[in-house]
DNA sequence: TCGCCATGGCGCGATAATCGCACCATTATG
DNA sequence: CATAATGGTGCGATTATCGCGCCATGGCGA
């Protein structure tokens, strides 16, 4: 139980570049820390020490002080044998929800949205060449479980990821092109660079992205950006839907156009809100 | 700009007990570089290293080294000057989140109450001696700015929090009582221990609790515990709404039916996804 | 325009905080 | 019943962190 899964931020270091690290502003524990909280996942909310150990890389002595300092700062829990996260730490990552005008402001235009369209609709961003959910209005559990706030996903075969892809000036695009692996999730997915530059262009004339069961079989979703005062896109929102009900002329004529009202209301809102 | 807040939580120690015994299992710079992370809100989200050593209490160069990790770690950003988080810190409240079966199953119902009666909707626990909330549906944008998954309200003089309390075994509820300070809200919150535990008491027995304008002149809500399989309570829901268009016993007769139904609902899927 | 104060950056010596090995007790495992 | 794995602890080693103090920068007011 509990594999040896995410690379430990930590370890080695995350950047490839130098190795010499000892960087005299680097705080390992904080690293260590904050990689312990990360080893909490869905699939094994108890972790023991030695599973915490395993997982983040860290020694088992290491892992138990970060995991005593987690609890008494009340994070985190335990029953004695196994430990879990405590609602407080809700108050790290909503820090940012909370600082963040966007997802204030985006949250009751999803909820709207979703409201009247019956389907699921979110926003989101980039960061670190993935799609990160920042607001959420799910109609039904459905859809391959647990997206929520907070969650990542490949912006490449995504309807918002796309429609952020789009956006970004040509330079961080190749940039983001030679990083990334364009692994298929499905048959569907553009796995090739100049397909999906193609595609990206067509995003970027149309105003919107429709993504058609590249990321899952069954899954279909429509985009559109958000755009500031400024005229930059800072976020995009979606519509998505099961494939067997809704088909992709009908994404376009019923979702688009609450869609795009949305993210106008959105523009008009941001303007008021600038307080960065 | 950005006063001394939060007595961050570092310092002298959080728990008032011992002294500063100097825990050899206890990390100071993992709880510092937490407190820097929660040293943003909503107020400032941009903060310079000072007013991040303010606020934290931090010596200035202990501050910048906590911030510069967090950047490295992707977590904090700079445009030379201030800092902000990232979306990548939501990683870190996701990680409960996700492993909270309870959040994950309780949000869908919230959207379907809060759709069905037009008003805000929001789950909560207790953590702390205070209301956390851990999933929410907001209808429209109103209502005392900012209410997020992850803000935190006193239990006493809120629904969702006198459900809760009232679930509590006498000597916690005792210990809590001794704990907090009633701070009157408004002229109507109930500030005095004996009053609060017959109100309590009235909850148990009824079953839900309707608290007015305690918290904030012109807001209703009305909350019922969401019970696990076990019939301990571990959650409460609640619809609250603007005094000005519903009456007291208008929450009653329109939302108290949807609330049960949804507490029942969750209860038995609850059931299914004990993992714990 | 000229200083003045607050801030950011940096280096360094000091030291205490953190490390992780090694060991013991206890409990799952087979 | 034997074995392996886990949690807990202590300690010496060391290095990661600390925070003071200095300098450069720059915003601001006189």
């Amino acid at each position: 139980m509990a594999e040896t899964l995410h690379p430990a931020e930590v370890a080695k270091g995350a950047e490839g570049a130098v190795k010499d690290d000892a960087d005299p502003n680097f705080m390992t524990s904080l690293a260590r820390g904050l990689s312990v909280i990360r080893a909490f996942t869905e699939r094994e909310p108890n972790l023991t020490i030695a599973d915490i150990a395993k997982i983040t890389g860290l020694p088992r002595a290491a892992a138990r002080r970060c995991l005593l300092t987690l609890m008494q700062l009340g994070y985190a829990g335990s029953d004695g044998r196994t430990f879990f996260l405590k609602p407080k730490i809700l108050a790290l990552g909503y820090s940012f929800l909370s600082s963040a005008p966007l997802a204030t402001i985006l949250d009751p235009l999803i909820e709207q949205v979703s409201g009247a369209v019956q389907e699921s609709c979110s926003a989101a961003v980039l960061d670190e060449d993935e799609l990160v959910y920042i607001a959420r209005a799910a109609t039904k559990r459905i859809m391959s479980v647990g997206l929520n706030v907070g969650s990542r996903l490949p912006a490449y075969c995504t309807s918002m990821g796309r429609v952020l892809l789009a956006a970004l000036p040509e330079a961080e695009l190749d940039a983001y092109l030679a990083r990334v692996v364009l692994k298929p999730f499905t048959e569907r997915t553009i796995v090739a660079a100049d397909p999906l530059r193609r595609e990206l262009e067509r995003v970027r004339e149309r105003g919107f992205s429709l993504v058609d069961q590249e990321l899952e079989l069954g899954l279909r979703s429509i985009a559109v950006p958000i755009r500031a005062a400024s005229g930059g896109v800072v976020a995009a929102v979606n519509v998505s839907a099961q494939a067997a009900r809704v088909t992709c002329p009908e994404m376009e004529v019923q979702f688009l156009p609450r869609l795009l009202r949305a993210a106008e209301e959105a523009r008009v809102l941001l303007v008021r809100s600038r307080g960065v």
